[in-house]
RNA sequence: GGGCGUGUGGCGCAGCUUGGAAGCGCGCUUCCUUGGCAUGGAAGAGGCCCCGAGUUCAAAUCUCGGCACGUCCA
C-alpha cells in the first residue's frame, strides 16, 4: 500500500467499494457502485438545498448550533471521550499564530511534542476558530466563514509505550456511525475521499468525508514527521513515525447546520435573523421589487448549488466570473444581466458577511484583544472595518456597536458576560469613529494626491493609489469614490490592480526575510545545565560553585542594557546565584573568586540551560566563591514584584481586557506594556497607583509554585501566561496573595511588602492598544522623588517663586513674551516708517522710483519685517537694500513687485553682487533677495557697492 | 516585529520635491449693505510652522534624535 492509502477494515465489512474518481483523480470510498466523482469537484453540486440531508433538526440559527454541538459531543462522551471546555479564539499560549485556526491548534506544540500530557484521552471539544485567510470570499461564495466551530475528537497514541486507544478504522466507524445513525444521513450520499495530509513539518494519511457534495469532515491521522533520514518520502520530502501518534478530526459545526437547516446559504442556517434583520433595513426586498420579475429565493438557491462559483481571490477577473454565472444561470431558466446580478449579489453578500464578521470580532473582543494598528490586533481592526464598509455600502444608519449589540443578544447570548457586552460595544463604537475620522482625513489626502490630476481622466497613476492605500488606509475603491464627489468623475481602478498591489506587499516581505540573520551564541554548547540555586533563597548572597570553564573571545554575545562595560570571557558554573536576564528582568552583577583572583561579573546571560557569567577577567577551573551585588538585585526585585503588583491593579482597575504585552525590570527603572484601547489620563494612573499601594501596604505573601503544565492550566487558566507562552512542562507560578498569578522565571520578593513604595511615573503609546506604563519601585522611587524635587527648586529659584506658583508664573512670562515680541516688530516697522518717510537716512528718489539703502539694527527676521514695510505698497515703487552687523553681517534687497522698480535691478544679483564684502554668499529671487557673512566690518564697503550699481 | 506617512493661527488644510517675505477655506472682531435675518462687501486680530540637536550666510522646508498621531504588512 502506498502512503495515503486507506485500507480500513470497517469499509469491506459496510459494502463499501474504492473508486478513483474522474474529476480529481483521487481514491474515495463510498456505498454507491455507481459513483464516479468524489463529490468534492465542480461537478458536484450542493444536493441539501431546499432538501435537508441532516434529520431532525428544525431549529435554526443559535439554537440550532447548540443543539447540534450537543449532539456531537454527547456522542463521542457516549464512546469513552471526556469533553474539554473551548479555548480562545486569541492563541496566547502559542508565539507562531495569533489566533486559534483549529482545535488541534489548543494542544500544540506542548501536547503534540509529548512533553505535556493532554487533559484527557481521547477526548471530545468543539472548538471556535477564526481563519482569516479567505476573508474575501466570505458573503460571496455561500459557504465561506472567517469564524466557525470546529468540532472535534481527538486521540494521542503512543504505540512504542504499547498506550494505543483507536487508530483508523474505530475514527471511521466513529464518523459513519454519527452519520447515519444519529444524524439520519443517506449511507449512499457519504463518501471517504483519501487525501494525505502534510504540513508543519509534519504528515499523515486522511480522509475528507463529503456528504452531498458539501464536505463535512476532515480525519486526518498524524504519525509522521519530517526526518532526513526518515524511510518514508511524500512530495520530495522524506519522513519517519513519531513516537505520539495523533487522531485530529474536524467537524465543521457551521455546515452541519447548514445541511440540516437546508436553506440556499450558510448564512441563512447559522445567522437566519440577523440575515433578515439588515435585509429589512437596508430595504433589501423593496430595492429587489423595483427589479420586476425576479425569484429572489430560486436565484439564491442555484448560486449555492453552483458551490463557491463567487469565490474571489485577489486577482480574480471578476467580470468573467459574472458571464459564466450568468450562462449558467440561464440553463436553469433564471435571465439575467449582468448590472441586474450584481445588484443583487453585491448588497447581499455584505449582508451576510456583517453577521461572520461581528461573530469573529465579538469573540476575539471578548477574550479581550484590543483592536491595534499592529500585530494581533490589527486584525480585529481589519475586520471592525471591512464591517463599517460593507454597512455603509448597504446605507445602513446605525452604529457598529448598535450591530454589535444585535448580535451579541440574538447569535452569542449566554456566552458573553454582562460587563464584557458593555466594554465590545465601547470598543465598537471607538472603532468605527476611527473609521469616520480615517475617511475624512482621506479625503483631503485624495484631493491633494489628484491635485495634478485633469478632472477628465480615466486613469489614476497606479504609485498614487500605492500610496493612499499604504499610507491612508484608503482602498482604491473608496479612494474612486471618493475623487468621483471631488470632482474626478471618470476615474477608475486599473485592472489587475489588486494583484499588482498583493505583488509589492509580497516584494517587500521577501526584502524583509533577505535582511534576517541567524543568532544564538551556542557558546554554552557542551556544559551540563546550570543548577539556578538563586530560586531557592531570594535573601542569599553568596556562594560556592565549581568553575566549568572558562570562555575567551566572546564577542558574539549581546549584552543586556544594564551590563557594566565590556566583558571579556564567559565562566560557565556548576551552580549559581546569579540571575541571568531573562522575562524582561535584566541580570545580576557581581563578583566572582577564588583564592588568588577575582573578577567582575558585568552580565549574565543564559544560553539554553547553560548560564553565562560575562567577566571583566579570566578564572582557572576549580572552586569558587561569588558574591551577587545586593543593592541591584534588591532593586530588580523590587522592580518585578512592583510591576506584577500594577499588572494586577491595571486590570482589576481598567478590567479584564487588561493583558501584559512585554515587561522590562532594570536597576534604574521598569516598564510594563499593557493592552489597552484609550490613552490613559493622569487620574487612572494615579487610580493604578494607588491601588498597588494599597498591596504592597497590606505585605500579602509572594508565593512561589512549580507545577506541572496541564495542572497550571486547569488552576489558573490563560491569564497565567501574561508574560508570554510558556516553554517548559513544568512551571514556576508566582502568586501574590489573591491579588495577582503568573507564571514567572524572574526573582521575587518572599512577601510583597519589601517592595515598599511604587510610583506609576507616566504612560506613553508604544502602538496604537498597547500602553506603556513606566514604573518605579522601592529606593529608585524615592531617588526619583528627590529629583523631581530638586528639578522644581530650581526652577523656582530662577524665577525667584515657591515652586507651587510655578504653573502661574511660567504661564505669564510665556504670556509676556509672545506680547512684547509682537510689540518689538510693531516698534521696528514704526521706526523703518520714521526713518524713511523724509529725506534724511539713505532715501532718494530717482525717476519715481524710491530707492533706499541704509544700515539698521536686528536680525534677518527684523529685516524682513522693515524691507515689507518699504516695498509692499504698489503705489510706491521702491528699491530697498539693508545692512545689518548682526551675526558676521546681513545684507537685503528687495523691490516692489509688479512695478518700474522691477525693471531697474535684479535683487538677486545685485546681492550676489555685493555679499563678498562681508566674506558671505547669498541668493533669492530677482524681486527679493538675501546674504549673510561673516565680516561685518565689511557693511559700509557693502552698501556703497550697491549704490554704485544702483547709480547714486 | 517591520515598512510608509503626518504634526503649520480656534478648526480643516496648502506650502516641503528644488532652503530665501507665514498662506488658503471656515470661524472670530469691527465697519458697510438691511426694517430684521440669510447673504453680500470692506478692514482687522490671531502662528515657539510639535520639541531638541546638526548642516547652511539663511531651515516650516534638508539630516539625525525625541514626542504625539495615522496607516499598511507579517
Amino acid at each position: 500500500m502506498a502512503f495515503g492509502d486507506i485500507d480500513a477494515p470497517y469499509f469491506h465489512e459496510n459494502g463499501f467499494v474504492r473508486t478513483r474518481c474522474r474529476v480529481s483523480e483521487l481514491w474515495f470510498w463510498t456505498r454507491d457502485e455507481d459513483r464516479t466523482t468524489s463529490g468534492d469537484t465542480d461537478e458536484d453540486e450542493y444536493t441539501f438545498i431546499g432538501a435537508p440531508i441532516i434529520k431532525g433538526f428544525d431549529q435554526r440559527g443559535k439554537a440550532l448550533k447548540d443543539a447540534m454541538r450537543e449532539a456531537f459531543l454527547e456522542f463521542f462522551e457516549k464512546r469513552s471521550h471526556l469533553r474539554v471546555a473551548p479555548y480562545p479564539v486569541i492563541a496566547r499560549w502559542r508565539d507562531d499564530i495569533h489566533l486559534t485556526i483549529a482545535s488541534i491548534a489548543d494542544f500544540q506544540p506542548h501536547v503534540t511534542s509529548g512533553e505535556v500530557p493532554p487533559p484527557a484521552n481521547p477526548l471530545t471539544i468543539s472548538q471556535p476558530c477564526i481563519r482569516l485567510t479567505d476573508v474575501a470570499a466570505v458573503g460571496r461564495s455561500g459557504r465561506h466563514l472567517t469564524t466557525f466551530e470546529m468540532m472535534a475528537h481527538h486521540c494521542f497514541n503512543r504505540p512504542q509505550d504499547g498506550d494505543i486507544h483507536y487508530w483508523i478504522n474505530e475514527t471511521i466507524r466513529f464518523c459513519d456511525v454519527l452519520f447515519t445513525e444519529v444524524l439520519g444521513i443517506d449511507p449512499m450520499e457519504i463518501s471517504y475521499v483519501e487525501n494525505p495530509w502534510s504540513g508543519g513539518g509534519n504528515a499523515g494519511p486522511a480522509v475528507e468525508v463529503i456528504v452531498g457534495g458539501l464536505e463535512l469532515a476532515t480525519l486526518v491521522f498524524m504519525n509522521l514527521k519530517e526526518d532526513e533520514t526518515g524511510d518514508v518520502e511524500i512530495k520530495g520530502v522524506r519522513y519517519s513515525e513519531m513516537p505520539l501518534q495523533i487522531i485530529d478530526t474536524g467537524y465543521g459545526l457551521e455546515r452541519f447546520c447548514w445541511a440540516a437547516a437546508g436553506t440556499p446559504t450558510i448564512y441563512e442556517a447559522i445567522y437566519p435573523e440577523t440575515v433578515s434583520w439588515l435585509r429589512e433595513l437596508s430595504s433589501f426586498d423593496e430595492r429587489l421589487s423595483t427589479l420586476g420579475d425576479v425569484d429572489v429565493d430560486l436565484l439564491l438557491a442555484e448560486l449555492s448549488r453552483l458551490a463557491g462559483i463567487l469565490n474571489i481571490d485577489v486577482g480574480t477577473d471578476v467580470d468573467a466570473l459574472y458571464v459564466r454565472l450568468i450562462e449558467r444561470l440561464s440553463e436553469r431558466n433564471v435571465s439575467l444581466d449582468v448590472a441586474t446580478l450584481k445588484s443583487i449579489t453585491e448588497p447581499l453578500s455584505s449582508i451576510y458577511a456583517i453577521p461572520d464578521h461581528m461573530h469573529a470580532l465579538c469573540n476575539m473582543l471578548n477574550d479581550g484583544l484590543v483592536p491595534s494598528n499592529a500585530k494581533a490586533g490589527y486584525l480585529a481592526r481589519m475586520m471592525a472595518r471591512r464591517a463599517c464598509r460593507m454597512k455603509d455600502d448597504l446605507g445602513l444608519t446605525i452604529g457598529l456597536d448598535e450591530i454589535g449589540a444585535h448580535h451579541i443578544d440574538v447569535n452569542l447570548s449566554g456566552s458573553i458576560e454582562p460587563k464584557s457586552r458593555q466594554n465590545i460595544l465601547t470598543i465598537l463604537a471607538l472603532e468605527e469613529l476611527r473609521y469616520r475620522e480615517m475617511l475624512r482625513a482621506g479625503q483631503a489626502a485624495v484631493r491633494t494626491a489628484f491635485k495634478d490630476i485633469p478632472s477628465d481622466a480615466n486613469k489614476v497613476p497606479s504609485e498614487i493609489l500605492f500610496r493612499l492605500a499604504e499610507e491612508r488606509g484608503l482602498q482604491p475603491e473608496m479612494v474612486v469614490s471618493i475623487a468621483y464627489e471631488a470632482g474626478w468623475p471618470n476615474v477608475t481602478v486599473p485592472v489587475g490592480f489588486a494583484a499588482d498591489m498583493a505583488a509589492r506587499h509580497a516584494e517587500q516581505v521577501r526584502m524583509l526575510a533577505k535582511r534576517k540573520g541567524g543568532d544564538g551564541t551556542g557558546l554554552g554548547a557542551g556544559h551540563p545545565a546550570t543548577i539556578r540555586s538563586f530560586y531557592d533563597d531570594t535573601a542569599a548572597v553568596q556562594f560556592d560553585a565549581k568553575v566549568l570553564s572558562c570562555i575567551e573571545g566572546i564577542d558574539a554575545i549581546s549584552t543586556g542594557s544594564e551590563s557594566l562595560g565590556n566583558a571579556t570571557h564567559a565562566i560557565v558554573l556548576d551552580r549559581t546565584l546569579f540571575y541571568p536576564e531573562g522575562g524582561g528582568q535584566l541580570s545580576d552583577h557581581g563578583i566572582l573568586s577564588d583564592g588568588s583572583a577575582s573578577v567582575r561579573v558585568v552580565d549574565v546571560q543564559i544560553d539554553g540551560d547553560v548560564i553565562l557569567h560575562l567577566t571583566d577577567g579570566p578564572l582557572a577551573t576549580g572552586s569558587v566563591q561569588g558574591e551577587i551585588d545586593w543593592s541591584r538585585r534588591k532593586q530588580l526585585m523590587d522592580h518585578h514584584t512592583a510591576v506584577h503588583i500594577v499588572g494586577g491593579a491595571a486590570r482589576q482597575i481598567l478590567g479584564d481586557h487588561i493583558w501584559q504585552a512585554g515587561s522590562n525590570k532594570g536597576a534604574r527603572y521598569a516598564r510594563l506594556d499593557i493592552t489597552h484601547h484609550s490613552r490613559l489620563e493622569r487620574e487612572v494612573l494615579d487610580a493604578i497607583e494607588d491601588l498597588a499601594n494599597e498591596v504592597v501596604a497590606s505585605s500579602p505573601t509572594v508565593e512561589k509554585l512549580l507545577i506541572p503544565r496541564a495542572e497550571a492550566d486547569a488552576n489558573f487558566g490563560f491569564e497565567l501566561y501574561q508574560g508570554g507562552p510558556p516553554k517548559h512542562s513544568e512551571i514556576r507560578v508566582i502568586r501574590i496573595g489573591e491579588f495577582d498569578v503568573q507564571a514567572c522565571g524572574g526573582t521575587h520578593h518572599d512577601d510583597a511588602g519589601m517592595v515598599d513604595y511604587v510610583r506609576v511615573i507616566r504612560s506613553n503609546l508604544v502602538q496604537d492598544g498597547v500602553e506603556r506604563l513606566h514604573i518605579l519601585a522601592g529606593s529608585a522611587a524615592r531617588e526619583h522623588a528627590k529629583q523631581q524635587e530638586d528639578l522644581l527648586s530650581r526652577s523656582a529659584d530662577v524665577l525667584g517663586v515657591q515652586a507651587d506658583d510655578l504653573p502661574a508664573t511660567v504661564g505669564r512670562f510665556f504670556n509676556e513674551w509672545k506680547e512684547q515680541r509682537k510689540r518689538i516688530e510693531a516698534l521696528e516697522a514704526e521706526i523703518v516708517r520714521l526713518r524713511t518717510s523724509g529725506s534724511d537716512g539713505g532715501t532718494t528718489e530717482v525717476d519715481g522710483v524710491r530707492i533706499v539703502v541704509m544700515e539698521v539694527d536686528g536680525g534677518m527676521k527684523q529685516m524682513q519685517a522693515m524691507v515689507k514695510e518699504l516695498t509692499l505698497d504698489p503705489s510706491n515703487p521702491t528699491i530697498a537694500v539693508l545692512g545689518s552687523r548682526d551675526g558676521g553681517g546681513k545684507l537685503l534687497a528687495a523691490v516692489t513687485e509688479g512695478t518700474e522698480a522691477t525693471n531697474r535691478v535684479d535683487a538677486g544679483s545685485l546681492i550676489r553682487e555685493i555679499a563678498p564684502h562681508i566674506s558671505g554668499g547669498g541668493g533669492g529671487r530677482p524681486t527679493f533677495a538675501q546674504a549673510g557673512g561673516s565680516n561685518p566690518n565689511g557693511l559700509d564697503a557693502a552698501l556703497d557697492a550697491a549704490r554704485t550699481i544702483l547709480g547714486l
